[in-house]
RNA sequence: GGCUGUGUAGCUCAGUUGGUCAGAGCGAACGACUCAUAAUCGUUAGGUCGACAGUUCAAGUCUGUCCACAGCCA
């Protein structure tokens, strides 16, 4: 019943970076189920936006000279205006600096604050002013700000907060009684976990004179809020809350998509402040995963990275799309590489769909002047495809229902190549000489094949498949309930004349070497003879390989233990042009200061880590020695800190 | 360190409440076909279902321990 309506959201994205492929993939996402769930026959409608305020925001526009609103309304339209390239077509789209959010926020405020919800307390606590960030003291590792290794001052500032612990216990048993509402489920564990360890306030302001850009609080301007109760009230801003009546008819529809890193600050902030405003909550919240490079979180840093947002220029976005949405499990991590997403388009988009749409219609053009032939009445052959291609429509449905979008992907290119076989066994460029209707019925069932498929992934590729419908002479689908067995006109004329979909080479990544060694005695003997121990084989990285290991001199500048375990130590190095943070499990053997002032060898880009809360930014080399003692590896004179090791 | 989860064919993964569950897609090999985008169709892959121990007439499927990895939290 609620199934006839859906309020569909994505994160709104900071603007503190350009859009990356977990932006794209979140925004394709809801792009696509906004589609499906409209072919399907529900009203829908799909926000997205930017979140615009904050101190990063506020620091980049200084250093740029701008004011924060030129600076913002610079950025906004980086991802205003990648969305239309890659087809996805939201129906709004909110900034947290419109009047309409900021008096939505305001008004929500006050009244949170009108009903005591919210109160005002001097909190003293230990402030990092690098981090820009209180730490409670435990939080503190040997005194110091955890993130940055700096100092830290205590300090006591008044600010308002939220009395979020008051609602954790209704948000608890909304959870638990509504096994749909935090997707994939055992996503919901871990939000029961977090409330396991009992809920704190929250602090929702900055004083002006910390942060100027932000949205002042109605009761007391000389603050602005901070984070939470600024972004997360978009979803109900954008719907008028409180008084438009396009907020009563969406927000009980809403479902929010989201990465899984902000899962807490949606299923807990943003729930509990829903609760403390008597707004309903929402229908679901869904995380998703990262898209990987290789085993390491895609990242900036590793400049080795293809950029995958850069594969929609070259591939188009459609393919990008299909990559996106058929190649990632909602809610799980995925790799993303150039190679997988060649290899999708060349077997399921070129070989499979593209190829046979090819193919019938030049058999069509042929035998029957370019027009859909009668196929007249169906033999147990194509019974069974008939009988497939209607089942699809429900399995579809059911899969997109349950976020298995790729499951859904799927069982429609079943379909394809259920009529790829299909086509090989009737033979329709056999029997057009012996039995001319029976080469009419095959295209027919193989045209009308087609159009289902067209139908069920125009949510995935809109305009691809906009036009393989056209190309089918077939007006397109827009509700599943008329899409029909038959629907295709026979005398409609085709009109395919290129490649749906082209095949790609695949990138050369690295060199395609080593030829494969057959199993043969004789050359093995030959190999054996050449090279005695030292074939390629698993495990051996080729020069390529150990050229993208950075092997960088640096120099100790600090060093300390690690509360907490006995053979951690942090180190602050100096690599020259900057200064590092490493986290190294040499504790046990060398002591802090036996290393401060050394030069060492470490990985000087290998992906970040966080080991015992800390950031570990690469990795000491060293040695064991047969004492069971640890030898640092480091040159014997001294070299500038920084310097590359090959 | 605590909690949660994952570990199935070269790769990506399906495997409901324990008993045709040892599977699919991709890749590879071989064969067929020739209408098509070097395409399509068929056959083939002998994988200790992470390790060990247990429950059971019967365990990828349940229990315990261990190992590896991931996430959340300290």
């Amino acid at each position: 019943m609620a199934a006839d309506r859906y309020y569909n959201t994505t994160p709104l994205y900071y603007l503190n970076a350009k859009p990356h492929i977990g932006h794209a993939y979140c925004t394709v996402l809801v792009d696509a189920m906004t589609r499906f769930e409209r072919l399907f026959g529900a009203e829908v409608h799909f926000l997205t936006g930017t979140d615009e305020h904050g101190q990063k925001v506020q620091k980049a526009a200084e250093q740029r000279g701008l004011t924060p609103q030129q600076h913002v309304d610079e950025l906004q339209a980086a991802f205003r205006d990648l969305w239309p390239t890659l087809h996805i077509a939201y129906d709004d789209f909110i900034r947290t600096t419109e009047p309409r959010h900021t008096q939505a926020v305001r008004t929500l405020l006050q009244r949170l604050y009108d009903q005591g919800d919210i109160y005002v307390q001097d909190y003293a606590g230990w402030y990092s002013t690098a981090a820009e960030r209180f730490w409670a003291e435990e939080e503190l590792v040997d005194g110091k700000c955890p993130d940055t290794g700096l100092e830290v001052q205590y300090i006591t500032e008044r600010n308002y907060f939220f009395k979020m612990s008051k609602y954790g216990e209704t948000l608890r048993a909304h959870i638990v009684a509504n096994p749909g509402f935090i997707r994939p489920a055992n996503r919901a564990n871990e939000v029961l976990g977090f409330l396991d360890k009992g809920l704190q306030d929250l602090c929702i302001s900055r004083p002006k004179e910390r942060l100027s850009w932000g949205i002042p609080i109605p009761f007391d301007e000389d603050y602005v809020t901070y984070v939470w109760f600024d972004a997360l009230t978009n979803y109900i801003a954008a719907l008028g809350w409180p008084d438009d009546p396009a907020f009563e008819k969406w927000w009980p529809h809403a479902n929010h998509y989201i990465g899984k890193d902000i899962l807490t600050t949606h299923s807990v902030y943003w729930t509990t402040m829903l609760l403390a405003a008597g707004v309903p909550l929402p229908q679901s919240i869904t995380a998703t995963g990262w898209w990987l490079s290789g085993d390491r979180k895609m990242s900036k840093s590793l400049g080795n990275v293809v950029d995958p947002l850069g594969m929609k220029d070259v591939y188009g976005p459609e393919v990008l799309r299909y990559f996106l949405l058929r190649d990632m499990v909602v809610g799980l991590d995925s790799n993303f590489t150039e190679e997988a997403l060649v290899k999708r388009n060349n077997s399921d988009l070129a070989n499979d769909l593209g190829n046979l749409a090819r193919r019938a219609a030049g058999l069509v053009g042929r035998y029957f002047e370019g027009k859909v032939p009668d196929g007249g009445p169906p033999t147990p052959d194509e019974e069974e495809i008939i009988a497939e291609a209607t089942s699809l429509r429900g399995r579809v449905q059911d899969l997109v229902g349950d976020l298995a979008v790729h499951n859904a992907i799927e069982e429609t290119m079943q379909l394809v190549r259920r009529l790829n076989k299909y086509m090989t066994d009737t033979a329709p460029f056999k029997t057009i000489k012996t039995d001319p209707a029976a080469a009419a019925r095959s295209l027919y069932t193989v045209l009308e094949g087609l159009r289902h498929a067209a139908c069920l992934l125009a949510p995935v590729m809109p305009e691809k498949m906009a036009e393989l419908t056209a190309a089918l002479g077939a007006e397109p689908v827009t509700l599943i309930h008329d899409l029909r067995w038959g629907g295709l006109a026979p005398g409609a004329t085709l009109t395919m004349e290129e490649a749906l979909f082209p095949r790609r080479d695949m990138p050369t990544v690295d060199a395609p070497e080593a030829p494969a060694e057959p199993a043969k005695p004789a050359k093995k003997e030959k190999a054996d003879k050449k090279a005695p121990a030292s074939e390629p084989e698993a495990g051996v990285i080729t020069f390529d390989d150990f050229m993208k290991v950075e092997l960088r001199v640096a120099t100790v500048l600090e060093a300390e233990r690690v509360s907490g375990s006995d053979k951690l130590l942090r180190l602050q190095v100096d690599l020259g042009a900057e200064r590092r943070q490493v986290v190294a499990g040499i504790g046990k053997q060398i002591a802090p200061e036996q290393i401060v002032g050394r030069q060492v060898v470490m990985v000087a880009n290998l992906a970040p880590r966080k080991i015992f809360k800390l950031e570990s930014q690469g990795m000491i080399l060293a040695i064991d020695t047969p004492e069971g003692g640890l030898e640092l590896l480091q040159p014997t004179g001294p070299v500038p800190a920084g310097e590359r090791a090959h």
